[in-house]
DNA sequence: TATAAAGGTGAATCCGCAC
DNA sequence: AGTGCGGATTCACCTTTAT
């Protein structure tokens, strides 16, 4: 199995031809399937530019809870009983995951709250400001006790206290948002590199095998080489695959070298 | 239909007592202890016996799920098409509840995060602290735009800013926490009042009906009579609709009078 | 050069009514 | 059900332009 690779193909697919039990950690960022129907405007009557991606289409739940089931299958069967799998979504698509997960026999460890610091306001006074997205982190199962988390690592990095489900970031925009040659946004749903960081930092070790099957602009890929982790993605885009290889060569692994490991 | 009133009885029988169209707010905080405690609920409510084999853990799912389905059913079905819910719940029941609800058709607004100022440290350091529960608000249905939602007010609320879907809110603790003779606390799960003033305040107006089918020691009717609206309460346990009827009545209209209504 | 003002933007299921 | 239009509606942060 070839790692600091990035595979281009249909995601179930490609899953299908990695072995049992041979990734350490699994980070998946699926589409949401948000259901966009009219355009939104901003109190100056600006456009606000949503997902509205082909990728994030589904015909109905039932599409993609089966979509989900297949590629959650896979990843369990790939998953080491040592590993551990986050996923990230919003209520859109995060009830279907974690219900489907548990269905599979997944353990969940717990829900992250990416509590972000500059949400976008709700124009209209309709809703709540929608300041979270949720991670669902889960172990292969209820029997597999025996996985990777650098507790005391994280209580350093949080300040020497036990680090909390509730995690303070704010989104990937200015100079780490990818930009495409017309200065807009690359990809639609970049996350920033620090949800990242905290994923690897907790729950792998240097060396270990981080698989990301929608790899998109390779975010999970970057991280890993800066921390000294492998890592393998899977994305069925090419113009999203230049941008990642580009962006991970770049990269140097000089992220805090000495102190981010657990002792 | 009887209000501010507590009925005695099973929650799916009862609520299939009360009319199509009537209430103007639900809120729900339904049973979780799933695998954690190994008591598990039948759709009718009764208990069954905690079981570990990996067919009984599927068929314990989908209790879960029968149970679900049908007191949600019967809220869709009672709720005014104006009218909201809420379901509050933790990570080991929320998904499963919420996929539940988008298939029966509501709609969700809001995935409100209660960040709990003062939540139990993970005491074996193999987990993060968890630091949540989740509210899942919904409509009715996609088509019923019309629901009660007091933005004015809660952004007055949030010192002049648009309140997010993240509340800090801590514990029920201290003189708020209900006490049994022993001095131990008389319900496990009681919640704080401040939630239920959030949800009441900005989904309700004064004079409306709301229901809670788990009412428990009664904090949905305690807030609910603070702030003028009526409450309608479904609870199975004798001795927690004693402890409920007292601390109502006790209850005064006194919640800032003036201040909490949406202009 | 420094500071201030103006403009852009983010995984968004964001309105109500008349015709 | 679709279309069109009046009217109410926003927060943090980054970039660009103006003073």
């Amino acid at each position: 199995m070839d790692i600091n690779t990035i595979i281009q193909g249909n995601c179930i697919e490609e899953l299908a031809q990695l072995p049992d039990n041979s990734v350490d950690l699994i980070f998946a960022d699926p589409p949401y399937n948000m259901q966009l129907e009219n355009v939104l405007y901003r109190p100056n009557n600006t456009k606000v530019d949503g997902v509205d991606d082909e990728w994030d289409k589904f015909a109905s739940f039932a599409e993609y809870d089966a979509f989900c089931t297949a590629w959650l299958t896979e990843c369990r069967r790939i998953l080491k009983n040592t590993g551990t799998i986050w996923v990230i979504g919003s209520y859109h698509n995060i009830f279907r995951v974690g219900a489907i997960m548990l269905n599979l026999g997944f353990w969940i460890l717990n829900d992250v709250t990416w509590y972000k610091n500059n949400p976008m306001p709700n124009f209209l006074g309709s809703r709540f400001t929608n300041a979270t997205e949720t991670l669902v982190w889960c172990s292969k199962g209820k029997e597999h006790k025996k996985y990777t988390f650098n507790h005391k690592l994280m209580k350093k990095y949080n300040g020497n206290k036990q680090m909390t489900s509730v995690w303070r970031i704010g989104l990937c925009i200015g100079k780490e948002r990818l930009k495409g040659a017309d200065g807009k946004k690359a990809h639609s749903t970049q996350k920033p590199e620090e949800l990242l960081k905290r994923v690897i930092l907790s729950t792998t070790k240097q060396g270990d095998i981080v698989l990301d099957p929608f790899f998109g602009t390779g975010t999970t890929g970057a991280v890993a080489k800066k921390l000294k982790r492998h890592y393998i993605g899977i994305e069925q885009e090419p113009k999203y695959i230049t941008l990642a290889r580009n962006r991970i060569d770049n990269v140097q692994e000089y992220f805090e070298e000495a102190g981010w490991v657990e002792e």
